[in-house]
DNA sequence: TTAAAAATCACCCAAAAGGATGACAAGTAT
DNA sequence: ATACTTGTCATCCTTTTGGGTGATTTTTAA
């Protein structure tokens, strides 16, 4: 608000001075259209500085009244990225034989869930949670749930955490 | 390198578009001073249209001439970094008030040992490792240690897999 | 269609992990 | 000097995890 208040007096600034500024030309005008009776071949110096005076002027008022020129500059700001976006290691995945369902139990895990709870989120027994880490483990060569994520986020079989 | 040269050719029209109007306003000069031997009293018309000519000039030259304001954009590019060397959340471990020996303990657990393998390495009891990962548990608000893990990693309080 | 693979579940047993609590020595900060 | 923290260890008990084995049902592929 006080900005747009700040704005209008500063336009009513121009055209006060514009004002002025045209009321000056005019008495010059007349003081020069006297000098002439007399000294009427200097008349060349008067347009000449007539065309200068509005030269001045136009570019004076295109200076304040033209709308900006706006050049955008485009800056590259750069951002690092520690996390890439995850894929899967399916020829690891063939590889090893490990089905979709024990990949499932395997991300699971890898979130710190206990079986019982894979178990009620995958809407299977305790029991076959169990036998899918079992197999898992097998496969994957390790001996504890924690091994196992660990080599499954080396192998891209897991994202990583961050 | 096309944009460029269009610009080059741009300016040198201006140019010569300024040129021919000077000249033109040559002409116009000589012509209406041979009006005026005759005419004497209508080169108030002359200065007038003189001034309107001069000012329009001054108007364009400042359109041409004025230098545009520059707006700048940034623009986030990413930068994707597939590794990172591992710094320790010092913050985060004074926060939570975890002691050396705990961490270390965490990094055991977080590699897939078990908690008679850390006590091993460590020259400790499997008692004294237990009550570290306890701690560690209430310290870190889980429950289990592949959620000790997960969160630790999230917290950098441990380097990430890969 | 038939064999193999995948998914499901069960039972038993052992090992590991986790919770709760207490204790004690060594170092540290007020 | 004394209270606090840290590190150490123990005991008891429960839960979770893991190993081994077997069985049934789908699904898939030859």
């Amino acid at each position: 608000m006080k900005v747009l208040l700040t704005e209008k007096i500063k336009h009513y600034k121009e055209t006060i001075i514009y004002a002025i500024s045209m009321a000056i030309l005019l008495l010059l005008f007349r003081w020069l259209e006297f000098k002439l009776v007399i000294l009427q071949n200097q008349y060349d110096l008067y347009v000449g500085l007539t065309a200068v005076f509005f030269l001045l002027l136009g570019v004076w008022i295109a200076n304040k009244i033209i709308s900006p020129k706006i050049k955008t500059l485009v800056v590259e700001k750069e951002i690092i990225i520690y996390s890439t976006e995850f894929i899967l290691n399916e020829k690891e995945l063939a590889i090893r034989k490990i089905s979709k369902r024990e990949l499932e139990v395997l991300t699971h895990m890898a979130v710190g869930l206990s079986n019982q709870e894979i178990a009620d989120q995958l809407f299977v027994s305790l029991n076959t949670v169990k036998t899918h880490s079992a197999k898992l483990f097998e496969k994957l060569e390790v001996k504890r749930r924690t091994q196992a994520i660990e080599t499954a986020k080396k192998l891209q079989l897991l994202p990583t955490t961050l």
